[in-house]
DNA sequence: GTGATAATGACGGCGGGG
DNA sequence: CCCCGCCGTCATTATCAC
């Protein structure tokens, strides 16, 4: 989750050298494989991918032969290729990992992209656009979806060659899909262990009436439409509102076992959450703010297979209001600040000196502030999560303050040689408890005897917290964690709760291969559940540098969280 | 080296008003 | 329907003190 950054990028940009680094994170398993991706990601095959392509064969199935064989071996590239393409009665051109790509689209559809390439280059020079569009339609040509051409366009640069922009899109594809595709020792179909059914977003069954959802716009655009947030944000229904679905057809494919259970930021960039969606088999995810749990809010997308009848709170219900939480600062609070909720907790803390500014404006005041001094403070106080802890005081809250906002135990995070910023830093990224715990109720009834996890980007355990809070025995938890720090606060609380299973603890999920899980699978008889919080940070709107989207650096892990899913789906379905 | 501190906007959803 | 202002956002980077 943090930690896993390089820090030796540099501000322009540099396809080969960051490709590299991203593609050394994502295959670590196979040296060898990765020094031929390595070379694939450079140029000189270029001519002979170009070769091929125009075969053909589509660009994925090249470079993955490539990767196989090594560009030496052109014959057996050659062959193998000719080979899939007699097995598969399909043409090559089909064969993706993303069914639901625009090469069936329609013309509106494709138009939309265009518009949208448009909009993505608009801070750059256009020095040509025609040759623009053509480089576009080039690469949709190859089989490549809108999206994959505008990010290559968008990070190449509209005026690098057509080699530079597919040389590009392959090497994110290795990285990114390589690993879903390429089991090391187990050829498989490379379409996924579950096909993707033709989806659209199921009707749901509202208290016994029926609602229809997103069905009501044309085909034409269906699959471009982006995501509505739902307003009020409460998903399938929180404890506190009666307006609850109660029953929701998943499609075939996003059946179990295992559960699965995935969170991000809801205000990612457009686009993101359909992506996301269409991988983790067309779920539809679920939006919810954690403002109805409790005293701050969170905005946050699931996507889950998990039954939505019958889901429970923890209790005691935290404390819903600001006042609640902190009943000290009720004496301070001035008529004027008319806050009742929290904003998103964070991971950065506002300044001592901000903190001094707003002092001082409001004690230059007699009685009530202006107008414009009021706005000013509301405004830094919505902004920074202050509170007022003293006359004219405010302050940001305490990471211990913060721990029980988010519904963990009090010192959670405390101690064991972590800094109070790294406190701030992993709770900010963190769960929210009994948000959680709400969804994840309805395994109590299922799982009497506990359940074994596979907990993806761990942090500070947010999953196993609420799930021991709801009773559920952890009989055997897998935890895969980058930060030291938060492995030891997992591992600190695990020993102090007296848990009866086992946890193991890993590193890096992009070491988790199958012959690994297969290996824990075997030992305690698969996974339950599979939880994971895939990096937000270039998804999340207060990052000002590199708001790449779902293909950022650390994001793009999510693909990864995808990957570890589809095994553990296929290893539970062999057995 | 680590930890604390402070400065650094962009972007999209929403709702009101035309 | 469009426009426009309001609001909020699991952050990154440079710098300083130690």
């Amino acid at each position: 989750m943090d930690g896993n950054s390089s820090g030796a990028e540099s501000e322009s940009f540099d396809w080969n050298t960051e490709d590299e680094l991203e593609i050394a994170n994502f295959q670590s398993s196979n040296q060898t494989l990765h020094a031929e991706v390595s070379s694939c990601a450079g140029s000189s095959n270029s001519k002979l991918m170009d070769r091929l392509v125009a075969m053909g064969f589509s660009q994925k199935m090249v470079a993955r032969e490539i990767l196989e064989n090594g560009e030496e071996n052109e014959e057996s590239i050659v062959n193998a290729l000719l080979t899939y393409s007699a097995l598969e009665s399909s043409p090559p051109e089909q064969q993706q990992i993303d069914s639901n790509n625009c090469s069936s689209e329609t013309e509106g559809s494709f138009l939309d992209d265009l518009s949208d390439i448009d909009s993505f280059s608009d801070n750059e020079e256009i020095t040509n656009p025609v040759s623009d569009n053509d480089k576009f339609s080039s690469l949709m040509n190859m089989g490549y979806t809108a999206e994959e051409a505008s990010i290559a366009l968008e990070r190449c640069g509209v005026d690098s060659s057509l080699a530079e922009l597919t040389d590009f899109i392959t090497a994110a594809q290795m990285a990114k899909a390589a690993d879903a595709l390429l089991p090391p020792e187990e050829p498989r179909p490379r379409n996924l262990c579950n096909t993707q059914k033709k989806r659209r977003f199921n009707d749901y069954e509202v208290l016994g009436r029926k609602k229809q959802m997103g069905s009501e716009k044309k085909i034409l655009t269906e699959d471009d439409e982006p995501l509505r947030m739902p307003n009020p944000m409460i998903g399938f229904g929180v404890p506190t509102d009666s307006f609850t679905i109660v029953h929701r057809t998943l499609p075939e494919a996003a059946f179990g076992p295992p559960y699965f259970y995935y969170e991000n930021v809801a205000l990612a960039p457009k686009g993101v959450w359909n992506t996301i969606s269409r991988f983790l088999y067309d779920v539809e995810p679920e939006f919810v703010d954690s403002k109805y749990f409790c005293a701050a809010a969170r905005k946050r997308g699931y996507v889950h297979n998990l039954p939505i009848q019958n889901r429970f709170p923890l209790v005691p219900l935290p404390p819903n209001t600001i006042q609640e939480a902190f009943p000290l600062t009720r004496k301070w609070w001035p008529s004027w600040d008319p806050r009742i909720k929290l904003n998103c907790l964070q991971t950065c803390v506002g300044s001592a000196k901000l903190t001094e500014r707003i002092r001082k404006a409001v004690e230059d005041c007699i009685g009530d502030p202006p107008l414009h001094v009021q706005k000013y403070v509301l405004e830094e106080c919505r902004k920074w999560n202050l509170v007022w802890v003293g006359r004219n005081k405010v302050a940001p809250l305490e990471p211990d303050e913060v721990e029980m906002l988010l519904g963990f135990p009090k010192n959670h995070t405390r101690g064991g040689g972590i800094s109070r910023t790294d406190r701030y830093k992993s709770l900010g990224n963190s769960f929210q408890v009994d948000t959680v715990a709400y969804h994840l109720s309805v395994l109590k009834d299922l799982f009497p005897g506990g359940i074994n996890l596979l907990s993806l980007f761990s942090g500070i355990g947010g999953a196993e917290v609420a799930l021991h809070c709801l009773g559920i025995p952890l009989k055997n938890v897998v935890s895969v964690e980058k930060s030291e720090v938060n492995r030891n606060i997992v591992r600190s609380w695990w020993e102090q709760t007296n848990q009866r299973g086992n946890l193991i603890d890993l590193d890096d999920v992009q070491q988790l291969n199958g012959d690994r899980l297969e290996q824990f699978m075997d030992s305690f008889g698969g996974f339950d559940l599979v939880v994971g919080g895939s990096p937000c940070n270039n998804l999340a709107g207060s990052n000002r540098h590199t708001r790449d989207g779902l293909e950022g650096k650390e994001s793009s892990l999510f693909y990864d969280y995808f990957r570890i899913l589809d095994l553990v789906k296929c290893i539970m379905s062999r057995n």
